[in-house]
DNA sequence: ATCTTTTTTGACTGTTAGTCAAAAAAATAA
DNA sequence: TTATTTTTTTGACTAACAGTCAAAAAAGAT
């Protein structure tokens, strides 16, 4: 006998109709921001009042975080596809950066929004369920990564006197966000000669890798087949730019 | 004869005006970021009208993209002090590092802006002349940590045949915007066990440093006294954090 | 068919950026 | 000094929009 169903039809449809308005709500920020819509449009756009929209979402930014948090999600799923690589801890690592590459590409609105959540006022018009599931999933992507780099000092591909593990992860966040937004910037793009800002993204964390002392070395291995498999195996599907970065 | 003075005595008035506005506007944005104030407010603390507000600026962007101008400006003259340390090529790039750290304490506002500047909506309610001198102060930035970069290639401190100097620089600007970011961010900072950003923030950028093989590297190195010396010779009344780090 | 409960709705409120006609102040002329 | 013109300042007003809530509609129960 199969287990009675968690949900009633109702609650079925009252998610598939926070689906709809999640939906809606992505479209209107990859295409617009934040500011360059507002609520009614929405609530025109999905064919249900405003007063409906907030049965969902306690505010414009409660339901902003959700859209972000949908895609952090997508961003920890690929991470721990990519974490699975064969291979070397730095192999794997690298799989991660193709990940941060193809998320990139695959929910343009993240990096957008994740701007707008360092704004205090952002988190506090936002809901505390909504808040401690953006954090879950931001905590997962880390300790997928975090994970790799434990593995790398005790297997002793990376030194473990200089740093903990912990600090290594770090660096590799910052220099994986910071490249992100740094290349998004059309000034920076132009005085750096920037053609490619997701090989710029990767060719970054190969620095700091190499600055770890993670290895092999880029100067001591030739990755040209790792990003080959890497692609055929974990991202069959990625998108055209990761194969036009070559 | 002195030349005729440049400045009439109301066209000084005016530039004194925009002064005081100039700087309640900062303490707001420090105290209470973007949203938590109003122009009323700001016309209130400065004892003018909205209306006079609104001969200085386009809009509320546009004057909180003229602080942000300011601190770069800040930031500008940071740097040049700091790049004319004199010692090896990768010592003036710390002497740079400590800048970034010093301007961070010192413009507690600046970090938090830049993320609206993101924002295309924000820039499109600036003014062009703002605009203009935003990335007037953006570019003398570049210009002189990319000018360290150049000359370590040109003296073989660095080796050419890898990275451009400009790829080299943008690695260093984007390790150093992330750093910071992430070093914000409360629960990053609890998972990566942070307790001092700044000296994260430049553990980071040593990393990105011997990554790019820029000599002499950490491990062949104690940078020790450069550090000391940066400290007394550039930033001798550098606020107490730091001391704090070390 | 009638009553009760739940859900949806959109007119309404409060807030705030930005405007502009009128008032005040400053400059100029008589 | 006084009258007139020009410039500057002002704050009441408008428009836009997030969020609310009483009334209407729909769903469910009897």
């Amino acid at each position: 006998m199969p287990p009675p169903p968690t949900f009633t039809r109702k609650e079925r449809e009252f998610q598939a109709r926070e689906e709809l308005i999640l939906t809606h709500a992505r479209r209107l920020l990859i295409d617009k921001g934040f500011q360059a819509w507002n609520m009614d449009q929405l609530a025109e756009a999905v064919e249900y009042s405003k007063g409906t929209l907030y049965q969902h979402f306690t505010s414009k930014e409660d339901l902003v975080l959700s859209v972000a948090t949908a895609s952090l999600k997508q961003r920890a799923d690929m991470f721990e596809k990519a974490a699975a690589f064969r291979g070397l801890t730095r192999e794997r690592c690298r799989a991660i950066g193709f990940a941060c590459c193809e998320f990139a590409v695959s929910c343009p609105d993240y990096f957008h929004v994740e701007m707008m959540l360092k704004s205090t006022s952002f988190w506090e018009k936002a809901s505390e369920e909504r808040r401690q599931a953006h954090a879950f999933q931001g905590a997962r992507c880390w300790r997928i990564l975090n994970n790799i780099v434990v593995e790398a000092m005790a297997l002793g591909d990376m030194p473990r006197d200089q740093f903990t593990p912990e600090q290594a992860t770090f660096s590799l966040v910052s220099v994986t966000v910071g490249s992100h937004l740094m290349s998004q910037e059309p000034q920076l793009r132009v005085q750096a000669g920037i053609t490619h800002p997701l090989l710029s993204v990767r060719r970054n964390q190969d620095l700091i890798c190499d600055g770890l002392s993670w290895k092999p070395l880029l100067r001591d291995h030739d990755y040209t087949e790792t990003d080959e498999r890497i692609l055929r195996e974990v991202f069959p599907h990625a998108h055209l730019w990761l194969k036009a970065d070559h």
